[in-house]
DNA sequence: ATCCACCTTCCCATGGTTGGAAGGTCAATA
DNA sequence: TATTGACCTTCCAACCATGGGAAGGTGGAT
């Protein structure tokens, strides 16, 4: 299988494949004699794994990390479960910073009239020195 | 007043005052004979409401949008808000997706003992051929 | 023989920020 | 006066994940 294939069943654009593959992230892919990269169902897993993983927030470092452990038959599930759960505070509170700029926005936005007139009370608040 | 002290009253970082000059953010600073930047509370000003901004959520582009509708007494408050609100949806899309990963890791969590058997239902259901 | 779709490597761009290197300036002190 | 140390200058590069494009080689069909 060439590597547009292997793009096309896992979902990974072949030129993320070659990127992930320079990183690192998955194994370096056999050739043909002319230098073709082939793949195999094994490494369309990997991706699909890869692509999964990036859905869910993790970085290509993490990624990298859980791939190792994927492949790791004797690894101990509390490692990934940690991974995981730390992860998962990172969300929260990348959640709570973007929640806390929704409701400022919001509060400024309801007393600005939206209008032709030039008095903007969004403008005035970014700029006053009483604080936001 | 250098870049350092006009960095310190804003709060924004020297170096990014550079940039934010190059980006055209911020008008080009008037210079000493030689050659070091001034700044006077109106740059200090505009620096602030950049931070502001910043802390919103707001791109550097849609900042220097912001920036000249501030600047310009004869902008429409119209412009502003909806600039406004169309961040807030933004910051929506954001806040749902981060939302889905969250709940999502978290349910594969709850399955996984987290001991130390090698099964971890969190690297099944990425590698599974049934979708998360 | 030609054509088109595919593959290869390479470099560059994005966005926002930070880091360092190499060098100039200013003010105070020895 | 000479030196020191804190400041300033510009330029170049890195981070992360991805996408775009150039320039050139291969594969297979017509």
């Amino acid at each position: 299988m060439n590597i547009g294939e292997a793009a096309k069943q896992s979902g990974v654009n072949a030129k993320l494949i070659r990127h992930y593959e320079s990183l690192g992230i998955i194994p370096k892919a056999s050739r043909t004699e002319s230098g073709y990269r082939t793949y195999s169902e094994n490494e369309v897993h990997i991706l699909t794994f890869v692509k999964r993983a990036r859905a869910l927030g993790f970085s290509m470092k993490e990624i990298k990390k859980l791939v190792g452990l994927w492949r790791n038959r004797s690894r101990a599930s509390s490692e990934v479960k940690t991974m995981a759960m730390v992860h998962v505070k990172n969300l929260e509170v990348k959640i709570n910073d973007l929640e806390m700029m929704r409701s400022t926005l919001l509060k400024l936005a309801k007393n600005c009239h939206g209008d032709g007139r030039p008095d903007c009370p969004i403008l005035e608040s970014l700029s006053d020195s009483k604080k936001v």
